[in-house]
DNA sequence: TATGAATGAGAGTTCATTCAT
DNA sequence: TATGAATGAACTCTCATTCAT
């Protein structure tokens, strides 16, 4: 029963920090969540800030471990940018729990935080870092791609891929649509943003 | 100083909860911060949710302020995105604090508040959201835009310039360069931006 | 307008006093049934418990009043077993919060306040206790009366008269029946009392 | 010690609230008395209101009991004339505490509580009440009982019984004796008491 | 006389955390 | 591994009171 425990608490704070922010949640009602406890939760994660850590080290792993797989295999400019919206937005769409709290760490957080949310980051992808910059680089040198810069090249993917499932209270209030009530949400975005990539970014 | 204190106490609010959250932000820290007593927040703002509201309705009036007076104005889509993106994201850099709780309203919030929060959006945008979606058909209809949704193009705009800033650690840690450390950091991005959207979207 | 507006204080004070006892009540709500400024009460009355000096003051004055006259001019026993349980329970019944505030003063508060209550209490009666006492001591010596002591003879009195009215909830709810669902309550309650000390203190 | 512990500070809070009444008295200082951390008031209890609760519940288990297992079991009118007020006064003296707050429920306080302590008396009284209250009809229409109604005969005995410990400092104050010292005091207030009702209302 | 603004002290309550078992 | 009881620190909020006008 080990295992399973300690995995309804990663999951359990995971529903909990992802509605109410660090600084909100509270580790009575991760425990409750979890069916076990409270006292059980210091005694697997010393604290409720490793409880975060914990947290955050599962989200970046499913998170990112598809995505860099893809990052890792693609050739040409052209196969990322059909490909890359579409495993990123269907992924994020099936995930906005985790998607949430994986940007979430970024933001607005007690100090100490976001820094650790870094340096999680910053290994689990520093692996295909450098070699997807040279490969950016490349399609730009090549002429594939037009944009002076990889890094801004990067930030415009994942910008038009993430901000609106994060923002989308806000985005629903703007057009007065929930998400869900349009069931082809997610493929109209994925085509809208795949092509403004090709049309602008592509030669 | 009336005035002077009520707004003292807002700004200071604005400040602690852009840096820890609602749940995460100390109501005595922010009497503090504002130089006056406790006691004197609730006298004025009668709840720590209340305050919220408070801070909410003032971030929201001067994020948008600014920029419903240029989407009433423009014109042309050229127009619109040679000066759309450099207002925005000026603004942005200029008042990132602001934009980060404007949006943070929006994400991980104790259920009621985003709910709130797009109740005070809507009031402030109720005014423009119609014409200016219209602005946008009209510009499709006749071809000067390529899109199948207004919406999208929204989305579109607004994620590539509000994005990087509200994740900007999240970025920061995969460059591993501060932005503050590249001072062209803001007029690269817009550039970027621009690039981006009159090569894929304008015709 | 002066006079008027410190006894439209003291009155205010009556209400909230009784209703929610010394502990209970709020200086805030106090100002507020007054129709005046919080700050008012503290330049007429220089604090809570000054308030509820004055309170207690006029209170007792309005109480005792009327009755030390009775007792003051009464001659014998039947007379006094015939008018004063009719005197006192009328003017209880008419003014429950006066009574109810004037006996609470005794019960449970924070210790000096009772103390002050008996004070008063002894300075108001003072005049007429001595000579009470004797005429009662009178009306037994003369076999006029069944009692031991004039002391528990007065005890007797005034519990008959005035504890029903006191714990009114309490006698409610064994009934069943709010007193004023039955216009003869009162009369009632007198029969009952004048009968029973007739017939067990009278010879 | 759990259990121990919840009553040490039942204990605890019917000393404080007899003493301060519900809005005077203060969390810390029960919690001082049970000696417990306060936090702990609330793991058992929730809250002041809860706690008051309890401590009604105990005080009117405590008080009831001995009085209903009497009325229960009393055959003749003369029989209760005899024993009530004896058991019933005696039981008060030794618990003055008990009954102070026991009645001061009914008396003063903020709204809610004295329609819950009505509750709650229903609730302990509901078995005997109507047995009772035959009783007494039965003794009546006997002509055992002088009275034209059994609810006035038994507000009288319960007025004379309880209102000289209720009201004792209003006693003292006329009387200018504590009943401390008068070591017979109880013992006369019950000859008194019993003369009066066996003489008044026995045929 | 009257008020809105301001305050210090402390109230009830919550929370992450630890202890004993 | 698991729990109910216990705690210290801190939190939001309230209250009687005072200040400046």
């Amino acid at each position: 029963m080990t295992d399973d425990t300690s995995e309804r608490i990663v999951e359990a704070a995971m529903d909990e920090f992802s509605q109410e922010g660090f600084g909100g949640a509270r580790v009575a009602k991760i425990a409750e969540k979890a069916g076990v406890n409270k006292a059980l939760l210091f005694y697997y994660y010393r604290s409720k800030e490793k409880l975060y850590g914990a947290v955050m080290e599962t989200v970046m792993g499913r998170v990112l471990g598809p995505l860099v797989q893809f990052l890792e295999e693609v050739k040409t400019a052209e196969e990322f940018m059909d490909g890359f919206p579409a495993l990123h937005m269907r992924f994020i769409a099936k995930n906005q729990k985790l998607m949430r709290i994986g940007i979430g760490h970024f933001i607005g957080r007690p100090s100490g935080i976001s820094e650790e949310a870094a340096k999680i980051l910053t290994a689990k992808i520093g692996r295909i870092k450098g070699p997807f910059f040279e490969k950016v680089n490349g399609w730009i040198k090549e002429g594939k791609v037009k944009a002076d810069d990889p890094y801004h090249f990067i930030i415009n993917v994942v910008s038009l891929n993430a901000f609106c499932f994060l923002a989308r209270p806000f985005f629903e209030a703007i057009s007065g649509i929930p998400y869900d009530q349009d069931p082809e949400f997610v493929e109209k975005r994925i085509k809208s943003v795949v092509d403004l990539l090709k049309g602008g970014m592509l030669t």
